[in-house]
RNA sequence: GCGGGUGUAGCUCAGUGGUAGAGCGUCACGUUGCCAACGUGAAUGUCGACGGUUCGAAUCCGUUCACCCGCUCCA
């Protein structure tokens, strides 16, 4: 991985964000080659799906329209859609270590996956719940402190031990609950604070629960107070289904249809890691696609394999791309009863052996928009009226959901190959439609009219297909510059071109070259770049 | 947020208290006859940042930032 991020940076795919001034952690910026390679994508996507998409299911083609929306809404379009309200966790921090838990998980945390916890329980007798000091001390004294530094018992256990053994002596029920027992231990001054609950990874004590926001937050406006706090979108699926009706009434779509959009989302990741993967400022291509709730399973399951396909016609063939089908415990709020999700993913060099999400299909059923026509008051003015059925409803969504930085890397991971054999050592095995570059045209040598001919050809060729034209070194040189941008021909222009009018191709792949006819050559290229 | 690692030219790295270096790359000129050839020359550094110790710091100490790995988180 560390390889291609080099020659990201080294090429100009991709830079840090505001590099001179130290970098900024969870943002990136695209350089000249990487900024064409994102636009080949986005392009590719918004051509396959939004103009000429495939036919759906029964083979009619499909209606599909854009949209392009704000970053910044109304801020109630994020209570309608839950970001803020339900998915504004509250969290609590630890004290000591400054871990970050989710307060409405913490005791199944607790109890399923925390080493001292664990280890504790076994210091109680089964059944029993009896309190055995002594053994409690010696806990403390050894593996407690280890596994859990900070917890009251092991910091101070005499005193600590001392209002257990008030509280149990003063039950007549003994054994007491666990959780209660756990939460003397936990404490250490018991009349100023209460009872504390433990940090499952130091045994701290930790604060108040706060909500928590992944989102990012400005003000529209010049003060700054809370009445006119905004936020950047997390998704760009909300603009979709705000705009629904807008859509409906001025477009002539007619169900099933869809609605696509590309743009920035912004969310504010607690650990931004590897490379542009889980980036806080990224971009995202998103369709719903609105359906009768009858016709759920079957579109679901059409857009599911279409995407699928997608990704592997723009080169992802092989076997790092995967379809992965969602358990129903992992699915998120909005889709527990619908037809299901699945998430598309790349075997990025980061995750082997394991995958990471490129795209999530998901049928979200009319979640969104019961809630924003709840929310705006519009009720029944949201649904879909259809004449044919003489029937009016809340369309149910199929949402593909894809991200186009991750798009981008899962291109580049996938181009990456090495090759000790040729002077670069390694290339860039772009399918040609996603090429920064589509093709390098050099003279052989820069004398005896080679250049004038080349130049007249790239001059012809640079008003339809982004090329490079490149005099300077020998060719071999130049050949290999194009292997790492990833350039998929060169032709060449030699003392034959001046006799015959054939240059030469040059395979970026197989190495191997072909002579074509000169006037042939624009020719070529399309044909080698049709989809 | 925690633990570990890294940070010197575009890249790979050397330099462990005393004048900031090498190779590759880049650029210019010459040469060139199909895969980073050769010759000559040139540009390029707040030694990640800030502070401290010292006559003197890339080097020692502290803090901080960024990246990588492992946790945690990822609706």
């Amino acid at each position: 991985m560390e390889a291609i991020v080099a020659l990201c940076r080294r090429r100009g795919f991709i830079f840090q964000s505001s590099e001179i001034y130290g970098g900024i952690n969870g943002f990136w910026d695209y350089g000249p080659l990487g900024v064409e390679l994102k636009r080949n994508l986005k392009e590719a996507w918004w051509q396959d799906v939004v103009r000429c998409p495939a036919p759906g299911p029964t083979g009619d083609p499909l209606e599909m329209v854009g949209l392009d929306c704000t970053i910044i809404m109304n801020p109630k379009v994020w209570v309608a859609s839950g970001h803020v309200g339900t998915f504004a966790d509250p969290m609590r921090k630890c004290k000591r270590c400054g871990h970050f838990v989710r307060a409405d998980h913490l005791w199944d945390i607790l109890a399923q996956d925390c080493r001292w916890f664990d280890s504790l329980l076994q210091e109680f007798t089964p059944g029993s719940g009896e309190i055995d000091t002594p053994r409690l001390m010696k806990w403390a004294r050894g593996k407690g402190k280890k596994i859990a530094p900070n917890l009251a018992l092991v910091r101070n256990p005499e005193v600590t031990l001392s209002w257990l053994a008030t509280r149990v002596t003063g039950q007549d029920d003994a054994p007491s609950e666990l959780q209660e027992i756990v939460r003397y231990v936990a404490t250490e001054q018991l009349q100023r604070d209460g009872l504390q609950d433990p940090c499952p990874l130091c045994g701290g004590e930790l604060d108040e629960a706060r909500p928590f926001t992944l989102m990012f937050e400005s003000h529209a406006g010049l003060s700054q107070s809370d009445d006119n706090k905004v936020y950047l979108r997390p998704e760009t699926a909300q603009g979709i289904f705000a705009n629904f009706r807008n859509v409906v009434d001025t477009s002539r779509v007619k169900i099933p249809f869809g609605i696509a959009q590309v743009g920035k989302a912004f969310r504010n990741e607690v650990t931004p890691r590897n490379f542009t993967f889980r980036s806080r400022e990224f971009e995202q291509m998103e369709i719903e696609f609105f359906i009768h709730s009858d016709e759920a399973d079957t579109w679901y399951r059409y857009w599911r394999d279409s995407r699928f396909a997608w990704w592997q016609s723009i080169g992802l063939a092989g076997e790092n791309l995967t379809l992965r089908e969602h358990d129903r415990d992992e699915l998120a709020h909005y889709a527990k009863e619908g037809a299901g999700t699945s998430d598309i993913e790349y075997r990025f060099p980061f995750t082997a052996p394991g995958f990471g999400e490129l795209e999530g299909v998901a049928h979200r059923t009319d979640y969104d928009l019961r809630q924003h026509a709840e929310h705006s008051g519009l009720r029944d003015k949201l649904k879909y009226f259809d004449q044919q059925k003489n029937e009016k409803y809340f369309p149910h969504v199929i949402e593909p959901s894809a991200g186009a930085d991750r798009g981008a890397l899962a291109l580049l991971c996938e181009a990456y190959t090495p090759d000790e054999s040729r002077p670069s050592k390694v290339y860039m095995k772009f399918h040609p439609r996603m090429a920064p570059i589509k093709a390098g045209i050099f003279p052989l040598v820069n004398k005896d009219g080679m250049p004038e001919v080349a130049s007249k050809l790239y001059n012809e060729l640079r008003g339809q297909y982004p090329v490079q034209f490149d005099a300077k070194q020998n060719i071999g040189k130049r050949y290999a510059r194009m292997d790492e941008a990833g350039t998929p021909y060169c032709f060449t222009i030699d003392g034959q071109t001046l006799e015959d009018q054939t240059v030469t191709v040059r395979h970026r792949d197989t190495l191997s070259q072909e002579r074509i006819g000169i006037d042939r050559v624009a020719a070529f290229l399309a044909e080698k770049l049709r989809g």
